[in-house]
DNA sequence: AACTATTTATAAGA
DNA sequence: TTCTTATAAATAGTT
């Protein structure tokens, strides 16, 4: 556009381009603004080097996020809102599901039961009674485990006590006396009953 | 710039103001994709008319939601993304309380019940025994409300099957002979012991 | 960053 | 809206 018309492809000369870059964003923007004054246009533009470096220009009359928004509003194909309320609606969802399993929990803990019919309570009943057999057989399992390893702890104590009486025993010629470190074993057993915990019912309260 | 100079202020005449729009706009969006080809930029313009009317421009190697969304990444000053942000991590929230929750009914259920200790075990148990009284407390509540109306609905029955009687013990003396529509009262009373429709056990499914 | 020959953009008119 | 054209403005190449 002066000294020689130039091609309007890739500047090859990485220096040139550059320099070039900033002249003729300096010239958009300047005409940028001119629109906007003789106008009264808002304008925003914003432009990335090749370098990533950004650059912007903004009608002194708005901000970028107004003319962004305006944009989407104006499109009404939302680049974001539709993204938005799929998220808000699978939020909406979840919660409805939460809300509706803390009730399924209520009810197998004997509360909300008041809109069930007979038959529902009868099915809840039965469910109840059944799970409450597999809990009970999983308890007895893992009692009867712990018993028997109670019982080999036992059981090996008693071997060593025997043993140890046996060396008693053996020393009893001994002149020198040996105290017997006899005592109660079933401290060794170590079976504390722990009082239940439980489950807190605000957990599972009808949050909104 | 030709024809005469002019003022850089708003042009008053609306025509004119109008035309030099369009004007400026073509010339500036050629610029734009002018310096888009000769420095490997990507640019994107969009500007309001006063009337409201959009046009844009856009770097054919880029779309609009990525030069914002480069825009604000570089900003760091999200305009959206801190809102997503929020929406993402209610979201996974909400997935793990609904996961913890159908582990909670399964466990209730005699399921998923690996991970649990003795204390565990006998908490759960009595927690569910207590539950099944309430639970079979408000069926026979419920059984009684519903005999008591079926009682009375038989009484009514009755009642009338007795003035009928009397009507036909009246009219004995009528030559015309009345049939008595004696029957089954049993099937006014209308209990159907439906087959327990049953949770779904897939509801309750962990889901991811 | 400044200069300037030249190209390009465009204001006014058609 | 488009075309024309005189002229202002932008800018490529140079310093």
């Amino acid at each position: 556009m002066a000294r020689g018309k130039i091609q309007i492809k890739l500047i090859e000369n990485s220096t040139n381009r550059q320099v070039t870059y900033s002249k003729r964003r300096n010239g958009l923007f300047k005409k940028a603004n001119e629109l906007t004054v003789l106008c009264d246009a808002r304008v925003s533009i914003i432009m990335f080097s090749t370098t990533g470096k950004l650059h912007e220009f903004i009608s002194p009359s708005a901000t970028t996020k107004q003319i962004i928004d305006q944009y989407q509003k104006t499109l009404g194909i939302d680049i974001w809102s539709t993204h938005y309320e799929k998220m808000q609606e699978q939020l909406k969802q979840l919660k409805e599901v939460n809300r509706n399993l803390r009730k399924e929990i209520r009810k197998r803990m004997g509360d909300c039961l008041n809109d069930l019919g007979i038959e529902d309570l009868q099915c809840l009943e039965r469910e109840m009674d059944s799970a409450v057999n597999l809990i009970r057989d999983r308890k007895y399992r893992a009692l009867t485990n712990q018993i028997d390893t109670s019982r080999k702890k036992v059981r090996n104590v008693e071997e060593i006590h025997k043993n140890l009486l046996h060396e008693l025993d053996a020393l009893k010629e001994d002149p020198y006396g040996l105290v017997d470190n006899g005592g109660d074993y079933n401290t060794l057993i170590g079976y504390h009953n722990g009082s239940c915990g439980g489950s807190n019912l605000t957990t599972y309260a009808l949050l909104d």
